[in-house]
DNA sequence: CCCTGATTCGC
DNA sequence: GCGAATCAGG
């Protein structure tokens, strides 16, 4: 796949934005996350903290706003909601009735999570999930256009690869990424 | 094992 | 220029 001008924006802004090389090949397609540091080097793009100091104190993915349209007067509150719903499936030869208790927290409004990277979803809905399907819920469980991820999640995970990375990781892992370039070199 | 970015080097 | 392979670290 070619660096067209289009893509090479994009790679800018995401890498940018701070998301992870493997996050931009999976955003971009068609290029692995190799391709994409390699062409961060290239274009001598700032790495994620390299030159002269080893120590990176300040990498702060959240800043993104500069002229922040921030919403006026919303309740600094986030509304809750929960619902809970009984779903029988097949497991081997039995059935197992499991209650599915989901909860979602609603930011009131904005907080578009522009580094989620979501490749594809099946939109399944709650009883269509199987064992190897990622159970991601997505959308607000009470209303109707509520559905899971369900991509492929193995049997391992009850989410798939990226979803996996989403709920079991703080959604920043880059800490201290360069240290050890500077000092391994020998 | 999963992941991260960095570097090398044949193409 | 490109990126797979490899390296170094978490």
């Amino acid at each position: 796949m070619n660096w067209t001008d289009e893509r090479v924006e994009k790679l800018k802004r995401l890498w940018a934005d701070g998301l992870s090389a493997s996050q931009i090949a999976a955003q971009l397609g068609g290029v692995s996350r190799n391709a994409v540091i390699g062409k961060v080097h290239r274009l001598n793009l700032p790495g994620r903290a390299k030159a002269g100091g080893a120590t990176q104190a300040a990498s702060r993915p959240q800043a993104r706003n500069t002229s922040a349209p921030r919403a006026p007067n919303f309740a600094a509150r986030a509304t809750t909601a929960s619902a809970t719903r009984t779903v029988t499936r097949p497991v081997g030869a039995t059935v197992v009735k499991e209650e599915i208790e989901i909860e979602v927290t609603q930011q009131p409004e904005f907080e578009a999570p522009a580094n989620v990277v979501v490749p594809m979803s099946r939109r399944l809905s709650l009883t269509d999930l199987t064992e190897r399907t990622c159970k991601w819920p997505m959308g607000d469980p009470l209303k109707d256009d509520f559905h899971f991820c369900g991509a492929e999640s193995g049997e391992s995970s009850p989410y798939c690869r990226y979803h996996a990375r989403l709920a079991y990781q703080p959604v920043n892992e880059r800490r201290k990424a360069a240290s050890m370039a500077a000092a391994a070199r020998a």
